[in-house]
DNA sequence: TGCGTAACTGTCAGTAGCGACAGTTCAAAT
DNA sequence: ATTTGAACTGTCGCTACTGACAGTTACGCA
């Protein structure tokens, strides 16, 4: 059992914290598995796009550029899957499920990339989403054994791998932790606002001024980087700034 | 190793979703790992106390009593660890690293159940957090072994039974269905709204009136009872009635 | 042929939201 | 002891939103 032995050291210097660049993540599950490529994705939504947060990959600028040139991320749909759900996603199911994606894995097989594989939602909290699309160089059925052997190995990499990453980017100060972080008074009229109420009521209910109220809401619009009441709480609640009703 | 193939198995069966009864899941873990009790949770942040959303569990209607009556959820940094964070949380760790949690696994050890443990993380989307305990009885340095070779069975496990609530969940959360359903251009209104941008913006954007958008939205905030656009994007986010992505 | 529903439009008057002006007070951190 | 940040307040003027008035057009279905 010796490549059991491999995956569960593996496991176990991922657990300790003792892997936090992506590249070094990377070099150990392909040492690990037989893996031919991976990608880690942790993003935000944003109104009607994905705001990209983090992104690494091995599979290189050239189909980094075919991806981004031909608007790949628009038809993909592990993209969607894996950042909507909690389930594993196959791609070869996502592929038959969305006729309309097909340009994608042409293109994958255009330059010679496989078109097996499974990508890993990875939720975080704070509205964030993340995954770990894992893809490999096997025959369908090969894949199929593989897969099934490994991917609780995957899930858990993912998981220890995406922990660190958090920790660690948390200290880094990534865009949301800094300048995004709301005090306490403007968390409660952002509260109060998607509940309906206008500032006089706000101010009645907190038993502060009107232009206070005003004034909360003007900073948290700047900290959200929004334009208006409506587009500030729709942020909030996307990122679970505010409490749920 | 026909341990392992029952390990195997058991996953498929998970992610086949043929498991969404908590209670099933339970007998189903019990008999594939040397487990003594299951707990899991679904909750979200509300003010500064947590809302229990979903609550399962096999310690029993005693152990469940006198968690409740000596508010030792006040104190068990395992919530805390575990609803925040997204690494496994060891419950002996958990126990060191906060004294003040002592009242909790005392309570634990009169009643019989072992201080042994793992609390595994299951962030969902939308700011909810989810977390599955796993409680076992066996000293420390058996629990050690038996932890490093079934923590990721342990997490993939939770993760599909995760997922399988989630979508079961979804379903009989969506009897929403009396007159909360939104029109195609409802809903776009919205969805633009929470983009921040004004009437005049969305009516250029659709191509129609200024006031044909206010018209949409009017039947959306009737729609969803509500009295102004800001609570009512608030309520489409909350319910998903509005593309996140 | 009617009936219901979704999509669409116009006008008026009142209220609410929002930006920019210019401040004070208090507690904690450096 | 100075600085930083949160909490707080006032006024002016413009723009956006909201309710209530009163309609038309097109589609599918019984």
């Amino acid at each position: 059992m010796t490549e059991q032995q491999a995956v569960l050291d593996m496991l176990e210097i991922l657990e300790c914290g003792g892997c936090v660049e992506p590249a070094h993540f990377f070099t150990l599950m392909r040492r690990t598995f037989r893996i031919a490529h991976l990608l880690y994705l942790e993003a935000e939504p944003y109104a009607d796009e994905l705001k990209v947060c983090r992104l690494h990959h091995t599979f290189g600028a050239y189909a980094a550029e075919i991806y981004r040139s031909r608007g790949l991320h628009r038809i993909d749909p592990i993209l969607k899957l894996a950042l909507g759900g909690v389930r594993p996603v196959e791609w070869t199911m996502a592929r038959h499920r969305f006729p309309e994606c097909e340009p994608l894995f042409q293109a994958a097989q255009e330059i010679g990339i496989s078109t097996e594989g499974v990508a890993l939602p990875l939720p975080s909290p704070a509205g964030r989403m993340a995954l770990l699309a894992i893809n490999v160089n096997m025959s369908a059925s090969e894949w199929s054994t593989y897969r099934r052997h490994h991917l609780r190995d995957f899930q858990l990499a993912a998981n220890l791998f995406h922990a660190a990453m958090l920790e660690h980017g948390a200290m880094a100060g990534s865009i949301t932790t800094r300048d995004m972080r709301l005090t306490g008074r403007e968390t409660e009229v952002l509260t109060w606002a998607a509940a309906g109420k206008s500032y006089w009521e706000i101010a009645t209910i907190l038993g502060i001024s009107e232009r206070t109220v005003r004034f909360f809401m003007t900073n948290a619009r700047r900290k959200l980087n929004v334009v208006s009441n409506t587009q500030a709480v729709a942020q909030a609640v996307r990122h679970a700034l505010i409490p749920t009703v």
